[in-house]
DNA sequence: ATGCATGAGGA
DNA sequence: CCTCATGCATA
């Protein structure tokens, strides 16, 4: 088991924050106001499937095997399915996974230096709620803040050097990953005490995001309370989960202390503008299918994917997206087979 | 708590 | 186009 760890944390990555996010001009796929007339179009008008939800074995063979006809008769051929993780191992487990880096800053137009007040760090009974805002800036990435840690969340440059960590006889491995435990089961332990901890201190998850910002740790800008929930009910890949609990660990060790010292309460005003995204919404019908699909080709190429799109006459993006999702979701520690503890 | 989406980085 | 980390919107 500690192989199996340790041939999957060998992805160091950055916790940065992106996204510059515009207001949804995106695609068109959703309209500004209201309920968007897209999102519901495919639950009775869709294409064959209009069962409440009945017979759900049925369909589902039914839509096995549509989807295989669909491959047979337009590609005739099987493209690459190389996506053979029907195991429910995997976690990039097999593929060393290099990793990424991103950081961005961008700070909010119209709020510019954002007032320091250590606010969400602790705050008091009467208020959790504080900041739904969005302003997200974040990180400056510093390049020599790696230590030993693997984990470190930001790390600088690709490495040159190529294996850095001995996923390759990973056995003898036992080095250097102290504090950045890849044990599972270290990671449970800990996002439970966080959760525990973090509500005793009257903090919501929307607060922590915010406030791992006023930390101002190298290259750690504040995070979502989607993020947060998710790190909480380990809903996070191993390697996000591994990145993050540093970061938590300090907000939450920083959070009790100010909390011991003084308890005041702030808000940080701060306005939101026009930026609606509306969240499109497959109905259950589609979905349903999407799974078939998903179950019997997990990968579908581009081409199929229009198909399937077509079909279910939903949007290819809005397909592709969601096997992209699907993908991902399987790998998430909750669902994954070394989560399993 | 989660579904659908964006975007960086990597092939 | 994919994977991954993340986020907005929403149930």
């Amino acid at each position: 088991m500690s192989a199996l760890c340790q041939t999957m944390m060998n992805t160091k990555q950055t916790v940065g924050l992106h996204h510059s996010l515009n207001p949804g001009h995106i695609s068109g796929r959703y309209s500004p106001p209201y309920r968007s007339p897209e999102r519901v179009r495919c639950m009775t008008t869709s294409t064959g499937n209009f069962f409440g939800g009945v017979d759900d074995g049925l369909l589902a063979r039914a839509e096995v095997l549509a989807a295989v006809d669909i491959s047979k008769q337009s590609s005739q051929q099987m493209m690459k399915h190389d996506g053979l993780y029907g195991h429910t191992a995997d976690l990039g487990g097999h593929n060393a996974t290099p990793s990424r880096q991103q950081l961005q800053m961008h700070s909010h137009p119209s709020f510019g230096p954002t007032d320091v007040m250590l606010e969400q760090l602790t705050s008091n009974p009467t208020m959790s709620l504080g900041g739904m805002s969005d302003h997200h800036m974040s990180i400056a990435n510093s390049p020599p803040m790696n230590h030993h840690n693997m984990y470190a969340p930001v790390y600088s440059h690709p490495n040159p050097m190529g294996n850095h960590h001995g996923f390759g006889g990973h056995h003898t491995v036992h080095h250097t990953m102290h504090d950045t435990e890849c044990d599972p089961r270290e990671l449970e332990a800990f996002a439970e005490r966080f959760k525990q901890r973090r509500i005793k201190l009257g903090v919501t998850q929307a607060d922590v995001g915010n406030a791992l910002a006023n930390l101002k740790l190298p290259g750690v800008g504040s995070l979502s309370q989607s993020t947060i929930c998710r790190f909480e009910s380990l809903t996070l890949s191993h390697n996000n989960m591994i990145a993050l609990k540093p970061i938590l660990q300090a907000w939450l060790e920083e959070a009790e202390k100010q909390a011991r010292e003084k308890k005041e309460a702030e808000g940080q005003g701060l306005a939101c503008s026009e930026k609606k995204r509306k969240r499109t919404s497959i109905a259950a019908p589609e979905k349903r299918s999407l799974e078939a699909y998903f179950a019997v080709q997990p990968r579908p190429s581009g081409e199929k994917i229009a198909q399937i799109a077509e079909k279910l006459d939903l949007k290819k993006n809005v397909v592709r997206v969601w096997f992209c999702n699907q993908r991902q979701k399987q790998k998430r520690m909750k669902f994954s087979a070394i989560a399993g503890h």
